[in-house]
DNA sequence: CCGTATCCCTAATGATACTG
DNA sequence: CAGTATCATTAGGGATACGG
């Protein structure tokens, strides 16, 4: 099961590389944001990705998960130190996507 | 169909989000490679799976592909101006790769 | 409000064999 | 050497309904 040629971008890609992590951490940027609000920002993702998705950024230690005791509930996200280390690339990646004129 | 709240992340991340991808294109950053070599540099992927990324990563302009007519066939794969333009965020994932420290 | 649990379907991926 | 075709398997993801 060695890998040859590993190299470190497959390790930030296996933490950072699917369809909504990304743009959960994006989002995330500037401040916290409870999970109902958070959730309408990504635009097309279903209750569930959205679950599943927080939930492994917790289980890596991207973001962090608060739990207000108050009814109704009240839950809310933010990025975590080694999130917050992710914002330059992040931004890059964004940055990138506005300058790219393809054709 | 209009996605509330597009961001510019969404789209660089349809063209480079995948598992293979981001690798693909690292592997060519020092320089041009013929196809045998390029796909051994990328350990664990399976031939279908290589021609097809690199299919897509051709389509999107990201690298460009030569034949030559030479036997046996030779086909050597390089990066295009715009693939070229990511290279800052691609060396970027490497680098927090290498850096980060989980634990 | 937040999250979980099912069911179900499609797309993604690997293994293998074959062609120019 | 480079690539295609086929088959079989799995993982990704949506819809819905339910529970703390």
């Amino acid at each position: 099961m060695s890998e040859k040629n590993y190299c470190p971008l497959h390790y930030t890609m296996g933490l950072i590389g699917t369809k909504w992590k990304p743009l959960i951490l994006f989002h995330l940027l500037d401040g916290g944001l409870r999970s109902g609000l958070l959730q309408k920002k990504i635009s097309g993702i279903s209750n569930k990705m959205f679950t599943q998705t927080v939930r492994e950024l917790e289980k890596d230690g991207l973001i962090s998960r608060k739990v207000f005791a108050v009814v109704p509930s009240k839950v809310e996200y933010k990025l975590s130190e080694r999130g917050r280390s992710l914002e330059n690339i992040l931004r890059s990646l964004d940055t990138w996507g506005v300058e790219d004129n393809p054709k």
